[in-house]
RNA sequence: GCCGGAGUAGCUCAGUCGGUUAGAGCAGCGGAAUCAUAAUCCGCGUGUCGGGGGUUCGAGUCCCUCCUCCGGCACCA
């Protein structure tokens, strides 16, 4: 049983911002969830390096498009770490190996009787040095950027016969529901299908900071079609001397933002189609996060900013916030101040403070060593198919649902505690079996919603798990009643409340 | 314009195959408790389930219609 998982490839003319964080995340939790699994578990992030908007920012810079692309490919590789993501690879498209990949592939299209060369006719802005898409053209025939004027333009190119899989594309998505969602991307891919499917550019002759084309050193191939490939290619050679792409292709799940979805859900299965190359199993598309309601923008100055986010509170904050603020699939709004009061309510009050007041009777009352015997019914009851309801989520990639399918246990935790109140048993002599129990499953739940809690925070999770003396991070450990803590650890507090301001 | 999604408590949202007094969290008000990072727990909602019409013994849940909001409608990584 093997998982792999990707996000897109981040483009390098950007910085790093929440949004790439966000899904960094997201295919963390699902990585770290199906090793939990005991799966073989791939993660793959990367860059995307090609292309004229890297070419034009480092002309504008002085330097040339590598010095550019592996300047920036730097601040988005040094990101995963920081997220406490797990990724197994990180690729470039620029690494060699990918290229030579690229090359082989697309030749094998071509081969295949998917490729021709064409005309490509479009108003062209000389000073973008780039065509125009109808949608991005200001009126009176204008550059939307320089406000100049669009010239008629054509350029002999490659086409890839994206209208040859419009009945294959359809049969897909009618064959497999789960393809792509939530539904309503799937919808929209597939009217987009339904509309009618046009070929499309394959390659690029103005440009040249591409992956040369080997059948025509004029040409570098379209950016999308080298992009997309990592997926594929990546498993060529992330590990030395080994193909993973017996073990790990098909990918489990590719998860990207609403942004690229036709490149997606339509270029990319196309594509496979035409290279013999088996379809992914999934694209989950996810939302974006708004701010006050508005999509982020630097110049509104409204950004939570995931750095000082971090540097504040740590990884583990930022990710549960994001998970448990954002139903995974919409858009929704995120702040600093609905963050203060998550991370202030839910994880210091009600988990940080449930593993404070569990260890701390359990060393007022027991010297930190809890007794075996049996879990108490009524709670057990409340953990029944636990485990397999967020299995059943997190296979949808339903990551909200899961987490608070978790956290109600973590709320039944503090119940638990006033209906036992351990301080009442415990004034009482006669009552010393009755608290030994009440303690036992108390601290028995704190670790099961722990290592159910791993995914999603996993450093917190550690150290917490550490301190019960109960490490063990497998799925199998997690239900009710399948741990053993005998003594645990004093701890301080997990998600502290009084934590300084970054220093600006 | 066409296609799709959504409109449920002050806010954010759940409501599976139509079935008993429509739910949760947050915010607000009141109370209990003291193991704990003063952290927790309990109680409190007269909601036209966007409007109207229809099907049904029965509709937030199905059908029709109207209104409002959001997204998509090709070469933007």
């Amino acid at each position: 049983m093997s998982f792999y998982v990707t996000t897109p490839i981040y483009y390098v003319n950007a910085e790093p911002h929440l949004g790439h964080a966000y899904t960094t995340i997201a295919a963390d939790v699902m990585a770290r969830h199906h090793r939990q699994r005991g799966e073989e578990v791939f993660f793959l992030t990367g860059t995307d390096e090609h292309g004229e908007p890297v070419a034009d920012a480092a002309h504008a810079l002085g330097v040339t498009p590598q010095e550019l692309a592996d300047r920036n490919a730097e601040r988005f590789r040094a990101l995963a770490p920081r997220l406490s993501a797990s990724n197994d690879f990180f690729i470039r498209t620029t690494d060699p190996q990918h290229e030579a990949e690229v090359q082989e592939i697309l030749t094998r299209v071509r081969d295949n009787g998917f490729v021709y060369e064409g005309i490509y006719e479009g108003w062209y802005c000389p000073r973008c040095a780039d065509f125009k898409a109808d949608n991005e053209i200001d009126p009176g025939n204008l550059c939307p950027i320089h406000h100049t004027e669009l010239t008629r333009e054509r350029e002999e190119n490659y086409f890839f016969r994206l209208s040859a899989f419009q009945e294959p594309l359809e049969r897909l998505y009618a064959e497999r529901d789960s393809f792509v969602s939530p539904v309503t991307r799937r919808n929209e891919a597939l009217a987009f299908i339904r509309s009618g499917l046009r070929d499309v550019p394959l390659t690029r002759k103005r440009l040249r900071w591409g992956v040369q084309v080997p059948w025509d050193h004029e040409h570098v191939f379209y950016v999308w079609f080298d992009a997309l490939l990592n997926y594929v290619s990546a498993l060529s050679y992330a590990r030395e001397g080994e193909d993973l792409f017996e073990r790990l292709w098909p990918a489990s799940y590719h998860l990207i933002a609403k942004d690229i979805l036709r490149f997606h859900a339509v270029y990319w299965p196309a594509l496979l189609m035409a290279a013999d190359i088996e379809l992914p199993e999934h694209i989950f598309v996810h939302g974006y996060l708004l701010m006050d309601g508005e999509k982020m923008s630097k110049s509104l100055g409204n950004v939570l900013d995931p750095f000082a986010v971090i540097d504040r509170f740590g990884a583990d904050a930022l990710r549960f916030y994001l998970l448990r603020e954002v139903p995974f699939g919409q858009d929704g709004s995120v702040s600093t101040a609905s963050f203060e009061v998550r991370y202030e309510t839910e994880l210091a009050n009600e988990l940080g403070n449930l593993a404070s007041r569990t260890i701390g009777m359990l060393w007022r009352y027991r010297d930190g060593d809890v007794c075996d015997g049996e879990i108490d019914a009524g709670l057990a009851d409340d953990f029944e198919g636990l485990v397999e309801q967020l299995c059943a989520h997190l296979d949808r990639a339903e990551l909200t649902q899961a987490l608070d399918l978790v956290w109600q246990r973590v709320r039944r935790l503090n119940r638990y505690v006033e209906e036992r109140a351990p301080w009442t048993l415990a004034k009482d002599a006669d009552r010393a079996q009755e608290l030994d129990r009440v303690l036992r499953t108390l601290v028995e739940g704190l670790r099961s919603v722990t290592v159910l809690l791993w995914p999603f925070i996993p450093t917190s999770a550690e150290r917490l798990l550490a301190a019960l003396g109960a490490p063990e991070q497998a799925l199998s450990q997690a239900p009710l009643g399948a741990g053993h803590v005998r003594h645990v650890e004093e701890l301080a507090p997990l998600f502290p409340k009084d934590v300084e301001p970054a220093q600006a």
